[in-house]
DNA sequence: AATGAATGAGTTTTCATTCAT
DNA sequence: GATGAATGAAAACTCATTCAT
């Protein structure tokens, strides 16, 4: 199957600013990467900020689509949000080095302003969720503004050390068991 | 009491990166800033990267001296950590510029390196304390070291949020609400 | 005969060097007197010290070609010696502006370790030439090491004092009648 | 016997200048070479330029007088230059690194102009020594001029290379030999 | 679609020089 | 005489972006 060409950058994109972060990926590294001339990365983007909101945008729309389906079920709230986060650690298992960029590159100005930094809705999944299974009586009172930060940190933190391992190429999987001390947590500092 | 001429300049970085972003925060900028020539800023620091390493060490000083005073004293393992994340989040409270600058910056390629990331101690703190807790029977069985990736990454992720509050102006202290969430969280998510 | 890009460069660095010296001549003055822009000069050359290797390199292989032909051939060792320096004085009188900035920028800190100094094996040649000549004795007994570092310093002067002049714009040619007066010198000097 | 701190600062310069070179040779690390302030070197002197051209005139001085005394004498011309250029590498042999940065900076721009690179009359000396030697009828017919540089020429190189050889820390003294293979190659070369 | 030479504004950094103390 | 903090102009070099082919 012949990817995009669109795509074909954007995962040299993905492969050089995961490696050196976005500002020393230059265009020329990106296209020698892609195997192009710079000339036509111009084509397919407008300029080097659009790759990385294309990679953004991408990965997010991977976690929205799943969202909506999860949104639908009729499962109780602590599962709807493992299964969620079980999603988004395949995600980053699959492909660590967008994972990187994204956890990394976020605050940087041109994407806090719009918006990207919320990955796909999750946060407010969580929050969502949080209160809906407070209303239900699955959870105990709380704010679910801050406990869905608190889930989303959580979450963000222990991709980030497991990208470091990844670098360091000891790729032991510690996110499966990671996902089962969160859930531990979650489920005794949460349930009603 | 006059300030040292490095830490003015410091502290004009901390106001121009904590906006900006250190990439954008052009060594112009903040001799500008500092009410400096630029020649003066190399004068006191080598290069640009030295200035933010200068930002790091000194904030994660505070830390450690605090950490020390906690390790040694005879707490339960969960006070121990309420107090260090009190002091932290009163730490970013006073100065929300350079929290920001730390949490948003340190996956910069050459601070990576530098093993800055670990922010004065507090995730080995964590795991360590945790680890004691365990021990003491103070706490559940657990991986202590991905529970201290998880109490790190919530701080960091209700840091952000508050930085990000702060900015728009509306400083309403969410700190303070977020470390009583936390700790019913981890208090009854760890508790024996 | 379209000059390559890389050429019209350093023909301009070379306007520039002989007139300002290496320090002096900034990659803008270089630049724009090949009528380009500074980031140009930089897509063919990595460095300002790059396009004096260069210079230095092709006036170099001249000689290095003459000098194999002259090896080769079963002259007397004077007349070698004559035909070489005869040739390099052709060179310097073609383009007394390489030959000045060889001759000036050659102790710089970068063009010593490379050894570019030894201009195109020149030095070489006249010891072995000497030793050469002594063996089958066309010359009397000497020390070849310093006799042919006599030589090179000869014409270096002279040629120093060329280049001079032709500044001023009194472009006599005293190349020639120096080349004769070398010769007597060596001759009487040298012969067996 | 206590320096005069203008010399102090001048010897700093050398040892400074004659490693790196003039460019190189910052103002600051010349102060620092002798242990005072760079504010104090310009009030020895109005500017780096004047340093070096303070270190010339010194060099030259020692020459000049000396070249008085011979011209005055009533030796053979021949036995003049012996006697001068034997002088001469008396000197450098006791001071190679003044030495090294005469031959080496004596092109840069603001020196060319000045005429230092004459060295205190050295090369005038020997056109006027050769001149009367011809009258006098010890020398053959020859051009003086061209000679006097050839002379010059074969000194520098000489010199140059012994600097060289100085710097590796072979220490040898090549200077003594050269001296007697130059004088075999004059007496031959130019006795009528 | 595709190339890659060309641009030039912008950045870091250096360093001779000054001057208040 | 002596200091060294302070200046700022100037230099090397980078890189996103354009455009003729």
């Amino acid at each position: 199957m012949k990817l995009h060409k669109k795509d074909v950058i954007a995962n040299a994109a993905i492969e050089v600013m995961s490696q050196e972060g976005f500002y020393s990926a230059t265009t020329d590294k990106i296209a020698n990467e892609a195997g192009i001339s710079v000339g036509l990365v111009y084509y397919y983007f407008s300029n080097k900020e659009e790759i990385l909101e294309y990679i953004f945008e991408k990965e997010c729309e991977k976690r929205i689509n799943f969202l909506k389906q999860i949104k639908a079920s009729d499962l109780h709230s602590l599962l709807k949000i493992r299964k969620v986060l079980n999603f988004h650690f395949a995600l980053v298992w699959e492909d660590p080095k967008v994972a990187k960029i994204i956890i990394r590159e976020r605050y940087l100005p041109f994407c806090t302003e719009g918006g990207i930094q919320k990955i796909g809705g999750v946060p407010l999944f969580l929050k969502d969720t949080i209160e809906e299974g407070v209303k239900k009586g699955e959870l105990r009172e709380c704010n679910p503004w801050i406990i869905s930060m608190a889930i989303f940190g959580i979450v963000e933190e222990v991709l980030n050390r497991y990208i470091l391992e990844a670098e360091g190429g000891g790729g032991t999987n510690i996110l499966e068991e990671a996902l089962d001390q969160i859930f531990m947590l979650l489920d005794k500092g949460l349930s009603a």
